[in-house]
DNA sequence: CATGCGTGTTACTTGCGGTAACACTACTGT
DNA sequence: ACAGTAGTGTTACCGCAAGTAACACGCATG
């Protein structure tokens, strides 16, 4: 049990785990969310057990999954949120990303937000907070520190950053999730009302005749 | 089979529903969103067939248990919208009015926003868009109706609306989500905040020294 | 050659959604 | 009074998916 032969059984474990993923991507995207462990198993050649010894129970295999999409989506968000231009631009870039990576891929998209509950009665003790998708809370306290270490936000300006960006972010991925049932409008449409939106144009909106207004 | 008699056992068939609409309620809220049709059945002192004689399935029971709540929160929700005051007034008391009831039912909210799915292989083939919370959509709807109504925004104006409509939602609904795992601090400030965000406070600040600015 | 250990299998258990087939009750028409 | 029938309930079952136990092969090491 030298340190050699262990890293030759770990990297092996690793290439199988990788490829292990890459047949449950498969299926996923085939299947949706609610794809099985079985169909799974078969689609990468092999039986459940070895499914079961690699990521622990279904809940492993698919948050295993879902980091990966996650972190891919994650970089090209960042790649968006860091790139040369001014503030509206640097917004309005970020969510044609987002938009554009959910609509390339609908599945894994559904996959992601849905991540399919863990079923029986097992683990049933969870409390609100910890359900909904990891890869919203994510980016929000991605955007989050983004916000915080490039704006002036006065004082708890902290706080305040963390409340804009998991709100920016649910804004962002409810207008998408609807527009990508209905497809209402073209995405650039899309990305600039909402852009408008966060530039403050529901407040300096006028009223209509009659009523006070909302 | 005359009118009357009929009518005799629509009315009984409905209160039927109504105490077994309840007593799901009570199983749902005690063990989360994942209730197994047997524990709702035990817990209104009956067993499956019934359940499924007045629901059809799991999906038509949880359809109807997510309709009274969603409608019991859309009128309060639409009563906060109504109020006699200015349009930050509103935007703040229709926010905490939606925290408010996240915050007293956290188990109702999960059970709204994760409905489980519809588990086995049966009518997997449904695109997306129709799958997540109900709710949300028909709050975006609704949202984006008493926009369109009262705001003067040009040309356009209904797809625009729709957009904030779900927008915004999404926005309270995801910062309600994190605060209430995490609860970084009080409603009102939570609602302040989202508030400033809607009101243009992130485009009208200004950037931190040293970098071009988010 | 025996002894492990990693990798794979088959075959099982448990629990859930959903259904079929059978009992009991009560109200109808003749 | 009695057969028929509609509604309400039950038990017992099917199919299926998650997860596990126990066994079988390959291969390096003492």
């Amino acid at each position: 049990m030298d340190t050699t032969q262990r890293t030759d059984q770990q990297r092996s474990a690793d290439r199988r785990r990788r490829e292990l993923l890459e047949a449950a991507d498969r299926v996923v995207l085939r299947d949706g969310p609610q794809a099985s462990m079985n169909a799974i198993a078969a689609e990468a050649g092999i039986t459940k057990p070895i499914l079961y010894r690699h990521f622990g129970d279904k809940g492993g295999l698919y948050a295993a999954l879902a980091k990966r999409h996650t972190d891919a989506l994650l970089d090209s968000l960042r790649a968006a949120l860091d790139a040369p231009a001014d503030r509206r631009e640097r917004v309005e870039s970020t969510l044609d990303t987002y938009l554009a990576a959910i609509e390339a891929r609908p599945q894994v998209y559904r996959f992601l937000m849905h991540p399919a509950e863990a079923g029986q009665s097992t683990d049933q003790g969870f409390d609100v907070g910890l359900h909904s998708a990891p890869l919203l809370r994510r980016m929000g306290e991605e955007l989050a520190q983004v916000i915080e270490e490039r704006l002036d936000l006065g004082p708890n300006s902290q706080q305040l950053a963390r409340v804009w960006g998991h709100g920016i972010v649910g804004m962002m991925h409810a207008a998408g999730d609807w527009w990508l049932g209905e497809r209402p409008c073209s995405r650039a449409e899309l990305v600039r009302s909402l852009a408008d939106l966060l530039w403050g144009r529901l407040a300096a909106a006028g009223d209509k005749m009659g009523g006070p207004g909302f």
